[in-house]
DNA sequence: GATGAATGAGGGTTCATTCAT
DNA sequence: TATGAATGAACCCTCATTCAT
């Protein structure tokens, strides 16, 4: 399956490749993982071609026979690492569990499945550099955030009907994804002054969220 | 008194001043404005300094007249800008109000102090581009959020002892002060796939938070 | 004798002056000491006109009340303080003295009347910016170069009528002259890693030309 | 074999080179000629890397890809073409030849191999620009000047014990040369008035100084 | 006259992108 | 395909000169 215009994303994963399909891939994805790592050090503007080109242990013309430009290859990376998180916390909606056991789920997905991979510098890209790609951010909403944010709805609904949880809740499910945000904006800027112990931070959060409360 | 070296901040609204005086701070205030405005649509690397010129109503050269290089434009918008509002949460502290009141003064120091003005921006061009300026993150830290959240601190731990707020809060101030996070990152991105009406998201974060609870 | 237009040199040392022509003539001479310094220091081109007027100890536009523009400051600089030596050597070569007495002379007059003096510096800069101001080449060739030239003519050939000289030298009085080039040029470049001995060199060039020869 | 850093010179005559090897090479003498032109013609400063670039007939932004700013290239060019010189003059020391011939040889140097060369550009520029480049003002002396002086007073001293010259040149080298110094400038300043017949001019001086003495 | 804030053309340098090899 | 030399538009900053005070 040669790649005939470098647009649009290629799943690096699918199967029964001929080795020449393999290998593309692979290069793809070595560029995609040298250019996080620019873009989330240096930001958007600041990183160079040829920084990534380097870091990618190639020639910088070649990054140009897998993406069209800059603004692609940080395109395709946002999309091609945002988009399988979803299917775990629609997962979790359908999972059916007393909050206490959800919560605990929850706090494990957040931190194992996000902030201690690359997503959360993914994810941090997306948040800071997103008002300049009105298109990213529209992908980003559609493709991502509003399913969760669905997802988060549906099982919220549920546990507040079973008194489980505040009825706010459901309202505005940013209350439950807020520390997750704190968290990744707070890991790229002011660790070295004050680490934060992000499991126990969610951990607090949840408690204080489904805590049992008076009438 | 002339302006020997365009480094430190100017206090532009000092009193008295010689009509000189009085012209050079507007001036200085006009071209922040207009850095402000640039900066926060396009970011720090994509902004042009002949833009902020432009936009300002004035030569290019004059800009430096005021501001050492764009570095330095920058990193005296965010300080002029960020500082003032330590003070307004110092004195929430040390309002001795139950915390339903205080709760109330929140939101409205939130929304109407931070939120519906210009330091909205600023905040989001901190977390944008504080990476890539460790002493801005750094002076955040130490001049804002630092103190911000001792206030945060001692004001929910007083609480917490009057059994009016979860003692995790005075060990989390983040997770008082996710919301706005949420709030200003959301702003600056969906907002126009799904708005969010901040001042209801804080005031349900906060009764959530401060719920009674049963034993 | 107001100066209506700031542009032909001004004899700052006229007499009869009123306080007024006396407090411009001296502004005039400090701005051209400054402009020495600075030109001497940075060349022609580094140098900057605020440090020019900083030097002089005035405001920038004061400079332009007393000369035209940069070049022309540059220009009178190097008229006014190079006109003057002229005369010196032209009474040398009315002096009738043997040779063993004017080549003493001749030391003298450089070491003290140029070598030593700021002179020295406004040659070197003649001789180094010279290129880009043909006018100036064109002058100091003509008022100062050409009558030295002829002086030393004269001077060589009655010496060399008398077998006190060669007759080389009467044809290239480059040759005499030769030393004191270096002097100036060595003074400013290579000073710091190995002094030159001015007066001791002059002498001992001296010696070597007019040496008696063997038949 | 690539040029990791535009930073050292390159020696441009290197044998068995790759295509590759040699175009580099050859595109790096071309601006260095192109360069020479235009420094010669209006000085480091007031040499723009555009005219430069024109004149190499390539793009601007190739000559960063051969030398790392405009100084580095104006550097290198002086370094590269002076210092070939020395050898051929301490080749002149190694010849055990009478004065006379020896004479005449310095000559045939000086207007051959410098004076209708390049080199007496490359010379004047350094005479010019020295002031503001001290590490080139130090190059030079050491690795020219101080060399070439070592030989010459190497030589004169061995003349001076044949009786073949007098003893004060082997004191001040710098006598010996400065006619040479003398022809450089005039070439650029004076030419167009009273052209200079360097050749007559070298050749009267070294006979002058080489003339048998009496006594 | 004197000031120095303001101007804006000019130039060094960077870097995304292209293309001959 | 892969390379990396070459391109040239873009942008920050400087500084000679002007002009309102």
């Amino acid at each position: 399956m040669p790649r005939p215009k470098p647009t649009q994303p290629a799943a690096s994963q699918s199967k029964a490749q001929t080795p020449r399909a393999r290998r593309t891939a692979e290069r793809r994805d070595v560029i995609l993982a040298a250019a996080l790592d620019e873009f989330s050090a240096q930001g958007f503007a600041a990183t160079r071609m040829d920084d990534v080109a380097k870091r990618a242990g190639i020639a910088k013309g070649t990054i140009y026979l897998y993406f069209r430009d800059k603004e692609s290859l940080f395109q395709e990376l946002i999309r091609t690492m945002l988009t399988p998180v979803v299917g775990s916390i629609e997962a979790l909606r359908d999972a059916d569990v007393p909050m206490a056991v959800l919560s605990e789920r929850m706090v494990d997905l957040f931190v194992d499945e996000i902030f201690s991979t690359r997503r959360r510098d993914v994810i941090r890209l997306m948040l800071l550099e997103g008002r300049r790609f009105p298109k990213l951010a529209e992908f980003y909403y559609r493709e991502v955030l509003s399913r969760i944010f669905a997802a988060m709805r549906a099982l919220l609904t549920r546990a507040a009907d079973r008194g489980e949880a505040p009825a706010a809740l459901a309202k505005f499910p940013q209350l439950l994804a807020a520390p997750g945000l704190v968290a990744v904006v707070w890991s790229g800027l002011f660790d070295r002054f004050e680490p934060l112990d992000v499991r126990a931070l969610m951990k607090a959060h949840l408690e204080v969220l489904f805590a049992r409360r008076s009438a």
